[in-house]
DNA sequence: TCACTAATGTACGAACCAGTACGTTAGCTA
DNA sequence: TAGCTAACGTACTGGTTCGTACATTAGTGA
């Protein structure tokens, strides 16, 4: 993620505004992700960077900037991964089903964003509603699910009276509890729904699930 | 001038155990789901009772027993709940329909509910860990959906291959999102999941979806 | 090379907060 | 009715934690 530039520095500081800041959004990032909002110490951020506490309040401002900041970056990073999707030489079928793959593996390789993304929930989204940034982010998977869909409608393959936003909430639900609430799930059922034993099994059933949902016979009264 | 709501009491102290601790709880209840294990105040909470922080400790121990505590009562909720499902008189794809359409009501009914659960998934699960009634509890739920599965399954109606757990989770997942994401998602999406005028839209999008699952033609290789 | 600024480090303070020591009283029962 | 104990209240403490005042140095441009 951070790029490797850096050869063996002799000694003293080094003065290295991007790198600090890379830095520190890293190791804020895991802090973030393993404890919470309110769960996280800045001081601990700082002691695990090889800067101090100084500097993040001199680049970020204060710890909420600082939240806001790794929820930039990490939406930033599923934004670039959406960006590129290449699905739409399949037939529609395949290609909803290549998203949802896509999407299943995406969450599974980014627990800590999943836990960011419950931990801004808790907060109502306050830190998003405060970003410039991400308020006008877009989603380039939203306009890859709707050119698939209008070309699967158009043809009478694609039943389902859904459009993108609700077949990517379906889809995003799915991966986001398997994961999300998988230490609940398993202390009261008993079963690791990311076990990798299991990782085809429910990769398929998303699968399975959306292309039923949207071929299905709809029984119209 | 006290507002007087109970029986007359001459005047100071009332004492009532299991009320104190019943109120508690509430009070409790709400300040974790509003802020999380860590924003949540004991002192606030104190501050909300008609009791002090001291009966807090008197009765529960500290901050962390008493969260367990109000796990405890939420997960009860849930599965009196369950407990009062009656479904199997219909027969499997109504049954499994309305079993959905339950448990989609139940997550709209309990945000707090939901939240708790999303904060107890940051901490890993280990307070129903750390406790002896949570770890046994069942789910009824669990069971209703077996029996249904094994009746479609049996009359060859149901073609897809998924246990009880699985298709719990799938229809949890769908309603579980869309209550406790619904804050990022609108704000990133423009569309708010949990707008009354999209509620019935979502409740038998959930229904179709799952029933297409279990009915699908299989294209078995 | 000299001055200026961006970048960095150290040390500290003020508020907050979980938890407790100690004292008090309501209500029951012997 | 005396005495006992569960139930309750007050006031405080010790550690933690966000944030900052102040000092310092690396690099850059004139």
């Amino acid at each position: 993620m951070t790029s490797v530039d850096e050869p063996a520095r002799p000694n003293g500081r080094i003065r290295d505004a991007v790198r600090t800041q890379a830095e520190i959004l890293d190791v804020a990032t895991q802090e973030f992700a393993r404890a919470g909002y309110d769960g996280a110490r800045v001081d601990e951020i700082a002691a695990r960077t090889r800067t101090t506490k100084r500097m993040i309040y001199y680049y970020f401002g204060g710890k909420e900037q600082l939240f806001t900041a790794v929820l930039e970056r990490a939406y930033g990073v599923i934004r670039e991964a959406e960006q590129g999707l290449d699905v739409e030489h399949l037939d529609p079928v395949a290609a909803i089903r290549k998203l949802a793959e896509v999407t299943f593996d995406h969450h599974e390789q980014h627990p800590d964003f999943i836990r960011l993304v419950s931990i801004e929930n808790i907060h109502e989204a306050e830190h998003i509603a405060a970003s410039e940034k991400l308020g006008k982010i877009g989603s380039p998977a939203l306009d890859v699910i709707s050119r698939i869909l209008a070309t699967g409608q158009e043809s009478g393959l694609f039943t389902a009276d859904v459009d993108a936003v609700d077949l990517h909430a379906m889809i995003s639900s799915f991966c986001f509890f398997r994961v999300a609430n998988r230490h609940t799930f398993g202390a009261l059922f008993g079963r690791d729904l990311t076990d990798p034993d299991r990782r085809e099994h429910y990769r398929a059933m998303l699968g399975d699930m959306v292309i039923a949902y949207l071929t299905a016979e709809r029984t119209t009264d």
